[in-house]
DNA sequence: TGGTATTTCGATAGCAAGTCGAAATTCCGC
DNA sequence: GCGGAATTTCGACTTGCTATCGAAATACCA
């Protein structure tokens, strides 16, 4: 048997991924831990300081990967392929609705302090990446700033059509539920980025390859 | 005096604007509508009720800026840019979270039933627009569903960093607050797209630029 | 083993949603 | 303008959930 804290966090987690946050009550978490309502209270204040402690790492997870994407180098290009590729097959395969997750945490910036911190990390992680680009000429001219907001917030809203909403996903179009798989997504999101930031857009199809390649020798050598 | 009932609308569109829906009480609600909280219940039989008279026609604006549009005629790559662009602009003076009115109204398809219905229109005109492009080579090839899904996500992602909370707008970068205009949000969100799925993006200026001539002039014209 | 600190619990206060019957108001035929 | 019916409003109440609190149970340790 885990400590308490650790159950309330995994039954919180499967909870809140299932059915979101505002609609998970205290109680059931304690049912999924184990214990008696009020003896949540006993480890967290309130329903926040839960969803703090499952948020705060989530965009290490990026930031991690930018930063080794970062040392191995290549141009920027295949860089921000790689990343945009990753986050967005993250975001795909993320259990929990990452737009409830900014409500709430924007409503409550002190308890969620180190989410967006990180979270603004990333976001001038890839905004140096769009620069670095545009500096070496292998990006037209545009503003770093508001690509790289807008680059991370495109990626975000692949959730809202792709992320399953209770049970049932979203239709992307009536009745032919979307067959497409999270990398496919992924791809499909680099490609339409880089396509669009790239001066030569023929260096894409070896921008590709070379990121299939590198990810695919990572996941092998891990 | 108008009608209570519009009265509720009123003051719950104004409140959920600036607290969000589910920070709103009915208690509110009826303060503002100058009403006893049990008296909302007399028009509504809940908040979701209300939500779904506010929300019901927000696809109407880009659908009938769509059919306009189409009926202009000219290039599918015009269309979609002058789609794009308006889009994203409604979507930054759009007074609601989009993401927790989809969030809401995903969890009570029926309550919401004609919204779905007519926001799946307007993913079909956007897939029909790109499936038009790539029809007359105007367009790289590309998956028109995967791309109307990504081209309507990513314009409601702008929210997310764009979309004042409370009182205050999220930061685009630490401390400096984006400088940016809704239209020049827009039209760089219009930019990337087509840049990204124009064949021969020399094009874009001239879409650019008769775009911003075709809309001035109804602006001027309405 | 006994005493202290930690953990759990049941009872309950507090708050917002929603129900209900009754009071107040409006409407309308006369 | 009057009286009865329909509409509208209200206050009291029920319910469901969050969060608090003191006491009981349990774990820890000299």
């Amino acid at each position: 048997m885990r400590e308490p804290r650790e159950e309330i966090v995994a039954a919180a987690s499967h909870l809140f991924a299932r059915h979101g946050v505002s609609a998970t009550r205290m109680s059931d978490i304690a049912e999924g831990a184990g214990l008696q309502q009020s003896s949540i209270y006993y480890y967290f204040a309130n329903k926040e300081q839960i969803l703090r402690e499952i948020v705060t790492t989530v965009n290490r997870v990026p930031l991690a990967y930018l930063a080794r994407v970062n040392a191995e180098g290549g141009p920027a290009a295949l860089r921000l392929y790689r990343l945009i590729r990753f986050d967005t097959r993250t975001l795909c395969d993320f259990p929990y609705d990452i737009n409830e997750i900014h409500r709430i945490s924007a409503q409550d910036p002190d308890t969620f302090a180190e989410y967006w911190t990180e979270r603004q990390a990333l976001n001038d992680g890839v905004e140096q990446l769009v620069a670095e680009g545009v500096a070496a000429d292998e990006f037209r001219e545009v503003d770093p700033r508001l690509t790289a907001l807008t680059l991370l917030a495109n990626n975000e809203g692949v959730q809202n059509w792709y992320r399953p909403v209770g049970d049932r996903r979203l239709r992307g179009r009536q009745g032919t539920d979307g067959p497409y798989a999270p990398d496919e997504i992924a791809r499909t999101m680099a490609n339409f980025a880089l396509s669009s930031l790239l001066r030569e857009r023929r260096r894409l199809a070896s921008i590709e390859r070379r990121a299939v390649e590198a990810d695919t020798i990572d996941a092998t050598a891990d």
